[in-house]
DNA sequence: TTCGAATGTTTTTCTTGTGAAACACTTGCT
DNA sequence: AGCAAGTGTTTCACAAGAAAAACATTCGAA
């Protein structure tokens, strides 16, 4: 007799899950659950991981985000420019530049032309927080990746972006389930 | 002359992002990002867009994320064992617990030889809800990934796999960045 | 020019999650 | 038996984000 609802070394925990999916509606495709449950959770534990550096430099991922959108555009962002480049709502970015403000990392200029918007630059400390952090960052992903061999890494990569592509709805967008109008 | 960030319909965002970065570091790795934060990008759009189906519902997808792992596990849980089968904290677990009780989905039993224990079933209603919803994720799901071809799918499930295995610290954590003592 | 609609930002209110403490109970040691 | 340490669950105080409303300002048409 098996054990079918525990974890091995050969499983992850998704494995387990459609296992047990299977056991309880036996015949369903379970295929779309394979790959999007370990989408979501290799993304929790990515996140997870790498925000134990973030906060050793005070920081959430939502702010490092925010300083990171202004470091690599390279020129100052509006509140609402930063939440779109951001996914997060206005009122969330409004709250992260006052706390940031705060620690000197990033600095708000209004525009002389229209008095409605800011213009929000990157303090010389905070661009020099993001360049420290960002090579840790990237050192763990190498990391993480190096159990996968460069053609698998690049295959990995393309398969994502044509999925990515089709979420952004660069061409045709998920039918039937929008949020309506 | 190019114009490097803006993106048009054969990039993804992430495309867009990793190109910005090259223009102020260059010469820095970039392939990870390329993956990680495609799968973070997958996720937060593949979360926001079965969020639709649930609010019909009157759910957060963590109370789904709950009412599905009693449904697939077939047996009553432990609030402490929902903790660790949806990964979140047992003080949530809690807090979702009693709205779900309210709204007639679960039901609480106590434990009869430990009475610091508990016991969580699913209703009638609550095993028709999560069963009603089901095909609706497993539907779109399939949808989306509809754009990619057969092989491709398993190709991707199988890379995530062994990524999601990694991280799941099957074999080998992620060295040196640990939370720390 | 003056009013009304549109736009950019902030404030307000509410909901949810978290970590720490509190509580309730069991278990093992003496 | 009695008590200390451990375990399972809940409560509390607080931080963070979302949606909607409030503000401030600009723009266009009459």
């Amino acid at each position: 007799m098996t054990t079918p609802n525990r974890r091995t070394a050969a499983d992850d925990t998704v494995a387990v899950v459609v296992r047990q999916w299977q056991a309880v509606h036996p015949g369903t495709d379970t295929g779309p659950m394979e790959i999007i449950g370990r989408i979501n959770r290799c993304a929790a534990l990515l996140q997870q991981a790498e925000d134990a550096p973030l906060r050793r430099a005070g920081l959430t991922r939502p702010e490092f985000d925010l300083l990171g959108a202004l470091r690599r555009t390279g020129r100052d962002l509006t509140p609402s420019g930063l939440a779109r480049e951001t996914f997060s709502s206005g009122a969330a970015v409004t709250k992260r530049l006052k706390q940031l403000q705060e620690r000197g990392l990033i600095e708000r200029h209004g525009d002389v032309r229209d008095r409605r918007v800011a213009h929000v630059t990157l303090t010389d400390a905070g661009r020099d927080l993001v360049d420290s952090i960002l090579p840790v960052q990237l050192g763990y992903e190498k990391d993480v990746l190096s159990g996968l061999d460069p053609a698998d890494q690049r295959e990995l990569s393309a398969r994502l972006g044509e999925l990515l592509r089709r979420l952004e709805g660069g061409t045709g967008r998920a039918p039937g389930l929008g949020p309506g109008p």
